[in-house]
RNA sequence: GCCCUCGUAGCUCAAUGGACAGAGCACCGGACUUCUAAUCCGACGGUUGCAGGUUCGAUUCCUGCCGAGGGCGCCA
């Protein structure tokens, strides 16, 4: 947050070298000073050395590049905001005044409405996440690319990106009329209970099993798909009011995750723009039409010249004409272009679907639509289950999501019922909310999306260490604090104290924040904004333990107490960003 | 066969190509008359899968190998 300091710094060291003829390789890299206890902000001149040697100079990198640093740190004119400034091992490291310093920060984070916000970046960018299927249940394995694609359009937005949220419901397919089948034939009439989504998986299990111990049953799906696509009135009806059955399921389970979408798409409403963008690729020369007896494809690899196998072969239609996942996914793409005037399309699905998203941008692209660059995979690993099992409808290894966050909110019950007994017990379940919410969102934030997530309750609801309610915790702290003082000045002075060395690590951490805010929307990763948050959590921890504020002089208390509402607001702020509660108390 | 991801402490995971590779959990030993101990402090713990290469510098980039998982024309 010091970018004028830097540039300013930087400027003076470029005047330095160019009096001694020695030319930098690009703009200096700073970087915060790794040794805990100082502050400050530091460069090497390894690469300035480098370049040296490149350019046919004989020296030693090392040497040079430390003859550099004491060369710059020499002639450096003293500024009061760098009071001191040494050479070591080739970085230039300049410290901090630490009451100037922490001055400004606290006056920013305090002055600002939302500290760590973005300015506008002038793109607009779709995400598409979450991508239930309709008529099935909604599992733990469905979670992580609503958890990772709702924290991902909180950063982005938070971070000055234009961001519309899309979901996407597979809304018709063959699970679609099995279900339909199964309902005809052994439920007419039964409409859902109190937990309908589940009702609705539990039919749909049924289904399955029926098939599986039936086979012959098959000519009564196909018969019934047959209906289904000549519109027959009757069957079209019935979808429609078991489809939004299964809606109004999702809606309640994205709303109590607190995940909200700006348009829903779903399949049915591209399956006939789909076809029409088939029949216009095939007339282009980009699909092969094999009818009858083949399918509709797309011969990538050789439309591309390649060589050696790569994008292989799409298939785009069915032989018998019915559309596939592919063929929606073509309109669907187009569709979200000329909706919304994007930058990016961003879909948010996990990593076995990778070829597949890349075979229909390519095709698209081959087909001349020049937005179809712009189309990103934001790709996860999924979550299993102990022992490598994959969570899968059909096979019944699933954790429903019902149960899950059930199950959460009553153990974080029990212990705020522990820990806080003299709480009202509307209290308790608000605070439990918070923390068994939070306790299921942050294990799928905290790590890579590329890495695998393996549930397990003991784990998921785990509440100690380096998780959500440690962070949440932290706020508490901070919380209860300021309670007692609700009435604290803004007016940030420069503390007249020697700073504690724990106040100075965490008001280092807080000036951290809007760049890991940047950082965090540029890679579309969550993970540096929970890092981050765990390292102010456990800054403010060492703070409240080192640092007494209520009982301090009152000049030191003054500052403190800014201290901890600047603290507030960023541990605040970034459990937002990850769409987690930050409790009062706890 | 081709392609993708992963391999770091006993376990789960971090680490813009930079300074001694860091946390949590587990185990062991400490700290509540305090702004709430859902906390803190200490100890233990490493040939970053292996072998090369690029670089002043590699956990990070490249190549090969080993191991795990996943994908590859009418599922989504």
């Amino acid at each position: 947050m010091f970018q004028k300091e830097q540039q300013n710094l930087a400027n003076q060291i470029r005047d330095i070298l160019q009096d001694q003829d020695i030319s930098l390789p690009g703009e200096l890299e700073w970087a915060p000073i790794p040794f805990s206890g100082e502050w400050g902000i530091a460069t090497s001149f390894y690469k300035t050395a480098a370049l040296e040697a490149r350019s046919g100079k004989s020296v030693q990198i090392p040497r040079r590049a430390e003859e550099i640093a004491s060369l710059v740190a020499d002639k450096l004119p003293p500024w009061d905001l760098f009071p001191r400034v040494e050479a070591v091992n080739g970085y230039l490291n300049c410290y901090f005044d630490p009451h100037l310093f922490s001055a400004r920060v606290v006056k920013r984070v305090l002055s600002e409405e939302d500290f760590g916000q973005g300015d506008p970046q002038g793109e607009t960018l779709m995400v598409e996440y979450s991508q239930p299927n309709t008529h099935k249940a909604f599992h733990v394995g469905h979670l992580r690319s609503a958890i990772l694609g709702d924290a991902v359009c909180r950063i982005l937005d938070f971070a000055g990106y234009d961001v519309i949220r899309a979901n996407y419901f597979g809304d018709m397919g063959l699970h679609v009329i099995k279900w339909l089948w199964n309902y005809l034939d052994r439920h007419e009439g039964e409409t859902p209970p109190e937990d309908a989504t589940r009702w609705m998986g539990d039919l749909y299990a049924e289904a399955n099993r029926r098939l599986e111990d039936h086979p012959e049953l098959e000519t009564e799906i196909r018969e019934l798909y047959g209906r289904w696509d000549s519109q027959d009135p009757e069957i079209v009806a019935l979808w429609e009011k078991t489809r939004q059955w299964s809606v109004d399921g999702f809606q309640k389970l994205y709303d109590e995750l607190d995940i909200h979408f700006d348009r829903l798409y779903a399949n049915s409403e591209v399956e006939f723009q789909g076809k029409e963008l088939v029949d216009n690729l095939i007339e282009k020369g980009i699909a092969e039409d094999l009818r009858p007896d083949d399918a509709v494809i797309v011969r990538l690899d050789d439309l591309l010249g390649l060589k050696k196998e790569k994008y292989r072969v799409l298939v785009v239609l069915r032989s018998d004409g019915t559309a596939l996942y592919a063929t929606e996914d073509l309109a669907l793409a187009k569709l979200k272009f000329e909706e919304y005037p994007l930058d990016r399309s961003i879909y948010v699905v996990d990593v076995r679907q990778s070829l597949h998203f890349q075979q229909v941008w390519k095709t698209l692209e081959i087909a001349g639509y020049e937005w179809a660059e712009r189309c990103q995979h934001l790709s996860y690993e999924l979550v299993n289950l102990p022992g490598n099992v994959v969570m899968a409808s059909r096979e019944g290894t699933v954790v429903l999501l019902e149960d899950l966050i059930r199950e959460a909110k009553e153990r974080a019950y029990q212990v705020v019922e522990e820990k806080n007994p003299d709480l009202s017990d509307q209290q308790k379940t608000e605070i439990a909310r918070a923390v068994g919410l939070g306790s299921i969102k942050f294990p799928m934030l905290d790590r890579e999306n590329t890495r695998i997530v393996t549930f397990d309750w003991e784990s998921a609801l785990d509440f100690n260490g380096q998780a959500a309610p440690y962070i949440q915790y932290a706020h508490v702290r901070a919380n209860s604090i300021l309670k007692k003082e609700p009435e604290i000045s803004l007016e940030v002075l420069e503390p007249a104290y020697d700073l504690d060395e724990t106040e100075v690590a965490l008001i280092e951490t807080l000036a951290q924040y809007p760049a890991v805010v940047q950082n965090a929307a540029r890679e579309l990763k969550p993970l540096h904004i929970t890092n981050a948050l765990y390292e102010t959590a456990r800054a403010f921890n060492a703070f409240y333990r080192a640092a007494p504020v209520l009982t301090a002089d009152p000049a030191v208390k003054a500052f403190r107490l800014q201290l901890v509402e600047a603290s507030r607001r960023v541990l605040c702020s970034g459990l937002g960003l990850l769409g987690i509660e930050a409790p009062r108390v706890m």
